[in-house]
DNA sequence: ATTTTTGCCGGGAACGTTTGCGTAAATAAA
DNA sequence: TTTATTTACGCAAACGTTCCCGGCAAAAAT
């Protein structure tokens, strides 16, 4: 079942018109005769007239409508960046088509493909867990194609990309930790491959230097895809706690990873924070509803969704290539709770 | 910057051919001869040819992609949901466009006129809360635009509908409170409006009356936003806690009233499930972890969002006007655990 | 009275693609 | 050899819109 549209045609037929004159009129051109003008609008109102898009990109060579490609809409930080670019980009006239990853560099090189054969306009990326090869984007990239990334950036392309200062919130979130005590700090960390994962494993070790506490490679353990699937964090997790100097404290530097943390605690009943600490990246608004609640960093990500979308729109409204890019980091915000301040339980 | 991409006429130039011929290589029409075909499908490949899809949508009036619109993609129903649709949808070379009401019937309206001007091919709806005047709607299924109500149906309008056995949930979520002592069991509900919630509260009453316990209005309290709003929910609950009768076990018949009742509960410090039990529709992946863990009515989301797709596509592409309406409903599971369960805390 | 300007409108091309129709050359049938 | 058929391709229209280019009146300037 097809779907016919009032068109142009039909309003410039039932009034005796031409299709420019109509088009004219609805555009309030200056050549177009008060009387016309009024015949017309009160016609187009009447029978409900829409311009079709579709028409309207083929002529104008653009969609106004840009393509996000996040690893999962299901994550906190995720859906509030979306919120964010959502807010942005509607505010502007452009539609939003949102493709995920599944953290899967198959599915995002097959969405970015999809998406540039939509027409869109611009890409807002974040990067899968599994991303190493950049082809796919630098190849759009090079044909000027606007791209901005934000969170998971790649440091290979020149391009608008906006983090949070993944440094600060490692560092402040370990510091924290030294501070109330723990002496034997472990990373939870996410993919190697992705650049949060590196900013944030430099703050854990540079809070760990700066308070006099060494930084051991074996209280640091990757998980390929950022938390996910449970088994890797419960792995990540028997190497951590079945070796000497078994960590009081851990970093999880990742929503997912901070969770089966948790979960992985609860099922072998071990206390947080009494036996082990445990702070994480997160955006999650339950974490205040957490047993024990969850002292947690965390990102301003509808903030991150409103900064990029606007440097993306700016750069495809651009008359000329952009040649300067903006490098923008946000401020993380660090929340204490009971998983590392026994104070706090009651 | 505008971004030129190939064409087809570019191939037809390079090659000394029409376009049509192009055309119809690489469409593999038996009226091209192979050599002429070879010669099309090497340089398209080796300029990386992609067909506009803007193009194909105005000459074949319709565009490949489906809206949807749901309250909020941060609510894990509504996420797990749109997996669903995503997974058939891209299977069947539909793309999706997602919009948010954020439970505000004026932007519903703006989201559907939205969409339909975006020349979308049909809509997946769950309608928010706010919702009461269809017209928006109905406007487009009159004429034969093809939609699809899930979760949050409309009784009103002919047309596919996907939803959960709500009357089941909640009858067995009640009768599960009622089997294992408690006797005051009240109903935290969302909007009056929504069909979900009169089928919620159909099941809790019918489960009571079934029980020879006696359905009480006082019992039952509205939150027109489902709880997006801690106040509304605070009001509710001060109002339910301050009468005669207090309650000693809630219902909470959706995912944010459910997480704002817990969060409630421990400002005051009012404990779960000793002071009051807590059972309450929800998705979240994160019940086990709460504390305490939550005893849950859930929905198989997922398969929702693949079967309303899957009816949604077979209507647009149907060939004639479909007569007959499919009204599935799809089973809800249970999940005991503390909330309602003293036993099951150690 | 003639020329110039102004106001108002229509014709037609273009965006990228598909497709019905026409047709030249090549081949087969008469 | 003539006619019929097949093969392989091009032309042009169409989808809905905008916009350049004209054109033709009436009004204004000469």
């Amino acid at each position: 079942m097809k779907f016919e549209a009032v068109t142009i045609k039909d309003i410039a037929k039932a009034l005796g018109l031409s299709t420019s004159t109509v088009s004219r009129a609805l555009r309030d051109s200056y050549e177009i005769s008060p009387e016309t003008k009024k015949k017309v609008l009160e016609y187009s109102e009447k029978i409900n007239y829409r311009p079709n898009p579709i028409a309207l990109s083929l002529k104008e060579k653009r969609s106004r409508s840009i393509g996000i490609i996040v690893c999962e809409i299901a994550n906190s930080f995720f859906s509030q960046t979306i919120n964010g670019i959502e807010s942005i980009a509607y505010d502007k006239g452009y539609n939003v088509i949102i493709a995920q990853s599944h953290e899967s560099y198959e599915r995002e090189v097959l969405n970015v493909q999809y998406l540039a054969s939509r027409s869109i306009d611009g890409l807002l990326v974040s990067v899968s867990s599994e991303t190493q090869d950049l082809e796919h984007l630098r190849h759009l990239h090079e044909r000027g194609f606007p791209i901005v990334f934000f969170d998971r950036v790649v440091n290979e392309m020149q391009t608008h990309k906006v983090i949070v200062d993944n440094f600060k919130g490692a560092y402040d979130a370990t510091r924290h930790l030294v501070e109330s005590g723990y002496k034997n700090i472990a990373a939870l960390a996410g993919s190697e491959y992705l650049s949060i994962t590196k900013e944030r494993l430099d703050g854990y070790r540079k809070a760990l230097e700066d308070s006099g506490l060494s930084y051991r490679e074996d209280q640091v353990q990757y998980c390929l895809h950022g938390g996910m699937l449970y088994d890797e964090v419960e792995n990540s997790l028997n190497n951590l706690l079945t070796q000497p100097g078994k960590p009081d404290a851990i970093l999880a530097s990742a929503d997912k990873l901070t969770t089966n943390c948790m979960r992985y605690f609860k099922k072998r009943k071990i206390r947080i924070p009494d036996d082990v600490a445990l702070i994480g990246f997160s955006n999650l608004d339950l974490t205040d509803l957490l047993s024990p609640s969850l002292s947690v960093v965390r990102q301003p990500a509808f903030e991150m969704g409103q900064l990029s979308t606007e440097l993306l729109i700016q750069q495809i409204e651009s008359k000329r290539p952009v040649q300067s890019f903006e490098h923008r980091i946000l401020p993380p915000q660090l929340f204490i709770r009971e998983s590392t301040d026994k104070s706090l339980i009651d």
